[in-house]
Formats: C-alpha cells, sequence, structure tokens
DNA sequence: TAGATTGTTAATCGATTAACAATC
DNA sequence: TAGATTGTTAATCGATTAACAATC
C-alpha cells in the first residue's frame, strides 16, 4: 500500500470520528460515498479515493459497511497497535494533557511525566508523578518510548529534543513554539496555535465577506459555506 | 489585495516568527528570498510570490528590509489590532489558554471565562475571575466580543455555539472534538488534536522508512528531509 | 561594470472533481 | 430488470517550482 499523504491520513479521521460516532448512536450497518461527502463535504469521489487507499471495497448498490471502514482506518493509521508516550513539561497545558483520556483512543498511553522544577516533581498530575528531568533519558530508553509531548518553555525545546533522539523516541509532538531540529526518520508534529490566530485575526479583519474554506462541517441550510477550518 | 489563503496565511506566520525571533537576536537589516527560504524550507520563489502578495517590494542585489517584511504582516494579518476574547470552559485546557501570556502578541486579549461548574464560578485563573456560562450571552454582547475559545466537552459544544453566534461573536476557536455548525461568516477554526495523533500513529507504525513532509525547520546538515509536519 | 537579486511568466506537479463503464 | 452505486480514468484546478528578463 502507498503511503499515504497528510491531507488523505486528515479525512481518513474525520471519516472515523463521523463513523464512529454515528455508529454509537443510531444503527447504521452500511452508508454511500455520497452520505458521507455530504455530512463532511467531501467530494464522493474523493471519499472512493479515499477508501480504495486504504483497501476498503464496497458494495455495488449499496454502499460501504460502516464497520468494516471503521477497522479500516483504525488499522492502517495504526490507532489499533497502543504505544507508550511521556510528557515532558508539567505546565498548565502539560497537565491539561496528562488529565485527558482522549488520547487512548487513538492508541496512545501516557506513561510518564516529567518537569525540571523540583517542587513539581513527586507530584501526581492526572494519575502520574511527576519525575525529574534529569531521568527521562534513562526512563524512555528502559520502556522504548518512541513518542514525546513537548510542553516546556520554547528555550528548553531543542535541547530536549536532542536528548530524546538519542534514545528511542521517534516521535516528538511539540506544543512549544519552537522550531525544532532532528535527524531522519524522526517526525515532528507541531501544534502551532499561532497559525489559529492569524486565520482568526485575518478573518475578523477582513469583515466576514469572503467565503472560507469548508472543513468538517456544512450548514445544510445555507447556500453560503460556513467557513469552517482546521489544522488537519 | 486578494484575499489569502490558508497556505499562504501559514506560511506568513513562519516567516514572521523565523523574522521577528532573528531581529530580536541579531543585528539583521537586510535578507534575501534565498536566505528566508533555505531557513524555513521553502522555494525561494515562493517566498517572493508570497511576499509581492502581501505588498512588499524588494530591492534588486539587496533583498527585503527585516522590519518592513515584519510590520507588513502584521498588518495584513491583523495582529497589529487588538481585539478581545472569552475562553469558555475553565478546565485544565481553559485554565492554560488564560494563564498563557503569547497569544496577545498576535492580538488577542483574553477578557472573560466562564464556566458552568458553580464550585469553579468566582474563582480566578491566570488573572481572571471565573463567571457562569448563564452571564456568557450578556457579557458578549456588552463588549462586542468577536472571539470565544471553545473548552468545554464536546456535548456542550454546539449550544454554546449557538448562544455566541447570536450575539457579536464570529469566530470559535474550537479545542473540542465536536464538529459545529454555525452561520455564514462565522469562521470555525478546528484545533483537532486527533489529526496529530493520527500522523504520530501511522509514522510509528510504517518504520521510519520513508521521507515526509518538511515544513518548519531542516536538517541542514542531512542529505534526507527531517519530518516535520504542523497543523498549520 | 558584473553579478546578485527581484518580480513575473511559464512549466510542473499533485490533488480534487467530473464522467462513465461495470456491477449488482 | 432498472436504477443506484462503485471503482477508475480523464479533466480541471490550484499551488509550487523553474526560468529568465529587468534592475541596481
Amino acid at each position: 500500500m502507498p503511503r499515504l499523504t497528510r491531507v488523505v491520513l486528515d479525512r481518513l479521521i474525520r471519516y472515523y470520528r463521523y463513523l464512529a460516532d454515528r455508529v454509537a448512536r443510531e444503527q447504521v450497518e452500511t452508508i454511500t460515498s455520497a452520505q458521507i461527502g455530504q455530512a463532511l463535504d467531501v467530494d464522493a469521489s474523493l471519499v472512493r479515493k479515499d477508501f480504495g487507499a486504504v483497501g476498503l471495497l464496497g458494495m455495488s448498490h449499496v454502499g460501504y459497511e460502516v464497520c468494516e471502514i471503521c477497522r479500516s482506518i483504525r488499522s492502517v493509521v495504526g490507532f489499533d497497535r497502543p504505544y507508550e508516550g511521556v510528557v515532558v513539561g508539567a505546565g498548565q497545558l502539560g497537565s491539561a494533557i496528562l488529565a485527558s483520556d482522549e488520547f487512548e483512543r487513538y492508541g496512545l498511553r501516557i506513561t510518564a511525566a516529567f518537569d525540571i522544577d523540583s517542587f513539581k516533581v513527586g507530584r501526581r498530575r492526572g494519575g502520574h508523578v511527576i519525575r525529574h528531568v534529569s531521568e527521562l533519558s534513562a526512563v524512555v530508553r528502559e520502556h522504548g518510548i518512541r513518542l514525546a509531548v513537548l510542553t516546556v518553555p520554547a528555550e528548553a525545546a531543542q535541547g530536549l529534543v536532542d536528548i530524546l533522539v538519542a534514545g528511542p523516541v521517534r516521535a516528538i509532538w511539540n506544543f512549544t513554539p519552537a522550531r525544532l531540529n532532528a535527524p531522519p526518520g524522526v517526525l515532528i508534529r507541531n501544534e502551532r496555535l499561532s497559525s489559529g490566530l492569524a486565520e482568526i485575526a485575518y478573518h475578523l479583519n477582513r469583515g466576514m465577506s469572503v467565503p472560507g474554506d469548508p472543513e468538517d462541517a456544512t450548514s445544510a441550510d445555507s447556500p453560503e459555506p460556513v467557513l469552517v477550518t482546521s489544522d488537519g
């Protein structure tokens, strides 16, 4: 199977969330590409193409089996193979992430938290005892941790990346505004909030005159598209 | 000036952050499109095209004035015109946002916080007293608030959007996983963390074999690109 | 001046949409 | 069967990259 691009991956998530939510509520066994497309504002043939890309086969005259779609997406993306991650930086945002139980749904289990502030070390956040960052290198090696969530001040970020990638860490989920360098093969996923703010500021300053880039919602009753955008 | 697309806006932010950071550190007066392009892994002619789109003119043989670039981007995006926003939902994530001072740099000033939990109401978060959500409608109207940051449980999100857009709110910064509907002219910006998790899970499951989509960092010393991606 | 750099046009690339034969 | 739906190919669209004359 050829590598999926990020835009495809993004749509797969949207299909998955929409269908998983729906199947939990109503009894839906099958669904057509046109129905999904309308609900999510994606062209029906793009839906079919995406499904084809993950090996899903539909049934003529019927559509696709909802459970099979969900299963297939989970499997292709890898949500069904749990993996462990650590949170580095137990400030407000780090604590919010430690307290969240949303991530397990997507395969991620947070197994340790670190901070440099010795006042915080030893305290609990969302069921995890905070350890001192000096233990970071040993812990990720010992447990073969492959993901680190970075919620530290921007200045500290690169130094921590260097420590992490010297061990088994192969993906960094970066919530700091820092630009980070890592060796080939290490994924750095930036959650850049300033990008959201740019879009918001631009929108508010332009008046609301121009239609945008509808993304994962529609206002079915209005001819003009709602402005809905997302990072991915 | 024609409307800027989201991809252009995204790059503008990257230019801005890179240059603002740099000018704060070193004494740089001018810079060429090639230098920016190399630092940020963007084709030099795309840099020039982006600058053209915001009305920036360079000087042959010299490049662009760094301060002029920054000023121009701030102005086009609207960072130099402050606006007020409210945070709805004073949980962990809401508190993290309330505590942050990063956003003022981009024009956003948080002026109020709301929650439905009467135990929280009256307490302080990052300098703001939390008010009961029943006051939300009156407050946004009174202050002409145009942005709301949503950090509530997914089930509560749509109902709050309806209240907000009935008032002056014209942009929603959505940190919940809910898909939201709003009338035309209202921007809904989704910060969808599951999208980041999808990319991470996919990467970790694929092995690190395939080069990716370098975005705002490069490992200058390696021939292969580092995997660096971002929501925007 | 010579050479570096811009601004812009043309070529390329990739992703989305449209069309339609095959299927049940 | 007739008609709805898929899977796939071709056309379109938009964004990126390459090329290059104009400039200082």
